[in-house]
This record gives structure tokens, C-alpha cells and sequence, in this order.
DNA sequence: TTGCTCCTCACGTCACGTGAGGTGGC
DNA sequence: TTGCTCCTCACGTCACGTGAGGTGGC
């Protein structure tokens, strides 16, 4: 396996498949690409040419930014299709990467360009309402993904128990969603024969409070804007309150794919004016 | 300018423009967003409710991946002008980025396809020629925005001295470019009339030598297959021999920028058989 | 007073790169 | 034998995150 002509120096196997050395050398490190041997005494490490479709392959991955243990993973895979699983699971993510780019762009933009007009703020007094919900404990990253499946997951549930909505989805946001990156988010869905569902682990009776609220047109990513303004507001009028944000979808992900035509109601929760807290 | 109800601690700063408290405390301390204020003793940070617009731009920024430091030039930027130009820098960046992405994904989608032929390798002498030519010092990253430029500085030469470019622009490339992701790279147009150039500083004379040479269709991110078939052949005949390697663009950038109608040649050099290496 | 928010400091993460100091192979 | 290639080891980079242990403000 190892014959003399079929047996590559480092740098050699380097040349063949544009990875640096110190790149093999760590590879080899963390076992991702080990050497076809390894001279006991110089530790010199040894590649045979026939690695070099291997390694080729582990540079694609890598420069496609999926991770190393993507990457060992796909190289693992038993069969075909599991290997097929993965790399079409990288290539959704670079899409939606894509698209999230583009939107940061297009905000920048709209930031940039001073085409984004006042936040209208009103306060109002939130009702009690009973909702079906499902919450978690989600990290930012994660929170994307795991809204579209909590929606569609209550809608099923809907269904199923005959409840028509009320009115439009909604979410509810710890702070430490903000604060920490991680905390509890809530998706829930208004409904109202309560009867149906009041023995159901996913009701949720949604608190009743004042909240300042501002609604906006179009994609999520603009969403912080109106957040600064509704604490803004908040800290301002000296009732800044800690505690859960929640969101309305006016119009969203179930009624438009298009984030153009998205609106969205955003509700900052208002501490009690006090006396003593000018 | 920090009075009571324009004070907010980090949390509730953190709310308001959606970057954790540990990013708030990180950009702090590189200088990129200092609060209003900062409690002498107990060190508690203050941030003012006008500071949201400028941590929502720098959300924005860092989003699109533009390094802390840049952000910084950005904010620091005295006038509009300078503003847009590090933007637009940035924004040409992510493009070329994208393209590349994209290069990747359709190369790797050749190689899991199959739909790559056999590279044909075939042993030339190359001749010593005269060239106008350019080398410098650079790293990987940079080589594609060198090449471009050199290319470019090379015609306009050729163009003030009169000479007829006598074939199609090649490169050579140190192994240490591969090797260590730094190294000489040179660019060169093959010229006739040497008497005009031969005072010049960009007067090249390429040395002649034993090459195994492939040619390849397609755009540049596919090389690493046909560098991998030359150093396989050179090994595996007993004659890998460190040594810069030479790329010639038959057709290139000069010629089309549709990359898939690129025809390329690359030229692995090649050692003298000895007896003593089998 | 309690408990929550905030603080600092040290260390970890990811995928390598840098550089020192030293040995091995042709 | 020379010099080039290779080795290990420790530390650095980038933009934060984790967690311990402790103080401060309402």
C-alpha cells in the first residue's frame, strides 16, 4: 500500500491537494484525514496518492464553511443516502444564509438611505386570551427554525381538536432571548372553544397587561428598529419593565411567503407609572 | 445628557438593540461601543437611549461579517464619502464571496456526479522564452486580486512598448503558495521584440524544463483536481519534484468572463529520471 | 433584607496560523 | 556533510460564550 513511489512527504501531498501543512497537520490531529502512515521513529507522516480524492473532497466541504465534524460526519456516512442527508442539510443552510444576507443588506440600506419612517407608538391594554401554545427553551440561532415548526404544529393541533383561531399567531420572548442569546420562547395561536381544549397540555392562558405597542411592514430582519423605539419610549416615560416581549403576525409566514408584505404588531410591556419612579 | 430616565443598564440596553450582554461587554472593551457612562465604583455601564442607532448599525455590519475593525473605520469615518467606500468595499466582498460559494457548490456537485472525465497528462519541454512579467510576495487570499491586476498592468506594458503579446498570459506559482498559503506568484505575457523590453524591469526569461502537462475546461475553483492528477503522475513515475508549477490561460479573463468557457493548462514539473529512483 | 442585576477574571471555542527550537533524510 | 524538510510544543487570532465567585442597587 505503502510502496516508495506510492508514499508522499507532507509537502508533497500538500502541492496535490492545495491544503497547507499545517492544515494536514491539524486534520490529522483531529482525525479527519489521517496519514496512511506514520514513521514511528521521525514521525514523519506518510500519504498515499490515492488520499489525495479525499482530501479534495474535505476541501469542497471546508470551503463551503461546513464544519469539521459535518464534514467527518459526511465522510463516515454508510451509504450514499446518508451522505446525500447531510450535504443537502448544508445546502439549505447556505441558503438561508443567503437570503438572511440579503436581507441585512436591504436593511442596511433602508437604515442607511433614512427610508424608514417614524414608529408610531400607542399603549394599550392587552386582554386575558386563551391560546393553544407550545414554548421552549431555544437559543437566537435555533429560534428561526423552531418557529416555523411550532406553527405548523399548533395548526395541526387546531385542527385536530376542531378550534378555529380567533386571530392572528403570536410569540412570546423571554429577555434572556436578548440578553443571553438563549431563553423561552412561546408561539401560540388564539382560539376559543375552551371547552375543547381546556384539558389539553398545550393550552396556555396568555396574562393580561399594558404594553406600548408599533406595528411595521415587511421582513422580521427590521424588527429591532422597532424594538429600540419601543424602549426607547419606555425608558423614557420611566416604565421600562423587564419581562417577555410579545409579537402579533398580522400577516406572516402562513399567509405570504413574501416578507415584503409582512406586518407585524410588536408589544413592550409597561411597568406601572409609580411616584416615585420620574 | 444621562439623566435618570435616559440611563439604561446593560440589560435593558441589551433588549433594546438585540446584542447580548456579553457582545455589549466585549465591544466595550475593544473601543467599538463605549456606554454613556460607567459607574466609578461599581463599574456598572450606562448607555443612553440615542446610543441604540449607532449599536443597530453595528448589529447590522456584523451581521454581514464585516470584521470589528472595519465597523470601527466605519464609525469613526469622517465624512459620508469615506463611510460609503469602506460599505461598498465590503458589500464587493460579499459578492465575491457568493461567487464562489457558488463555484464551489457546482464543483463539488461535478465531483459527487462523476461528471468529471479522466485528466489527460502529457510530458513536454517547455522552451525557454522572453517575457513582460510581474512577481510579488502574496498570500493565497489575495492571489485572484493580484492576478487581476498584474494582468492588467502587464497589457498596459505591452501596449506602451509596442509589443505584441506572442501567446496567451501564464503564471508560476512557488510551492509555498500551497504549502504554506504564502508565497511568490509571478504573471507574465510572452513577448517577441526583445529589444525594446530588454532594459526593462519586467523583463522575465522563463527557463525551459521538463513538464507534465494537463489542460482543463471550466473555471479555476476545478485546478485542484488537475493538480492532484499531475502530482499523482509525478509521484507515482518517480519524478515529483519541488518547484514552482506554470499555469498557462489559453482562454481567461481577458478573453470572456463567463468562467465556463476558461481553458486552461497546467505544467507540473517534472525531475530527471535517475537510476537510483526506480 | 432578599434576590436580582451587574461586575471581573480566567478559560473555552473554532479552525487553523505563527514562530521557536530541534531532529531526520537524501 | 550541508541544507532542506519535517517534527513538536506553546501561544496567538477572531469574536465572542461559559462559568465561577463576588458586589451593588432597588
Amino acid at each position: 500500500m505503502l510502496d516508495s513511489v506510492n508514499r508522499l512527504q507532507i509537502g508533497a501531498f500538500s502541492r496535490l491537494t492545495h491544503l497547507s501543512i499545517k492544515t494536514l497537520r491539524y486534520y490529522h490531529e483531529i482525525g479527519l484525514l489521517e496519514p496512511a502512515g506514520v514513521d514511528p521513529t521521525s514521525g514523519y507522516r506518510y500519504y498515499s496518492t490515492e488520499q489525495a480524492q479525499t482530501a479534495q473532497l474535505v476541501r469542497r466541504f471546508r470551503d463551503l464553511e461546513m464544519p469539521v465534524a459535518d464534514v467527518k460526519a459526511v465522510l463516515a456516512a454508510p451509504d450514499q443516502d446518508s451522505r446525500d442527508r447531510i450535504l443537502a442539510g448544508h445546502l439549505d443552510r447556505l441558503r438561508l444564509q443567503l437570503s438572511q444576507t440579503e436581507a441585512s443588506v436591504d436593511s442596511l440600506r433602508r437604515m442607511l438611505d433614512g427610508s424608514i419612517g417614524q414608529v408610531l407608538i400607542a399603549e394599550r391594554e392587552l386582554p386575558r386570551a386563551i391560546t393553544l401554545s407550545v414554548a421552549a427553551d431555544v437559543s437566537r440561532a435555533e429560534l428561526g427554525a423552531w418557529w416555523r415548526d411550532a406553527l405548523q404544529h399548533l395548526h395541526a393541533i387546531a385542527t385536530d381538536v376542531g378550534a378555529e383561531p380567533t386571530g392572528p399567531a403570536g410569540g412570546v420572548y423571554e429577555d434572556g432571548l436578548f440578553t443571553d442569546d438563549q431563553g423561552w420562547a412561546r408561539a401560540y395561536l388564539p382560539v376559543q372553544n375552551t371547552a375543547r381544549i381546556s384539558g389539553l397540555e398545550c393550552r396556555y392562558e396568555l396574562p393580561a397587561g399594558r404594553y406600548a405597542v408599533a406595528s411595521y411592514d415587511g421582513p422580521h430582519s427590521d424588527a429591532d428598529r422597532v424594538y429600540a423605539a419601543l424602549g426607547t419610549y419606555a425608558a423614557e416615560s420611566g416604565r421600562d419593565a423587564p419581562g417577555p416581549v410579545r409579537e402579533h403576525y398580522l400577516t406572516g409566514l402562513l399567509d405570504t411567503p413574501d416578507q415584503s408584505e409582512w406586518h407585524t404588531e410588536i408589544c413592550w410591556p409597561l411597568a406601572e407609572p409609580t411616584s416615585s419612579s420620574r
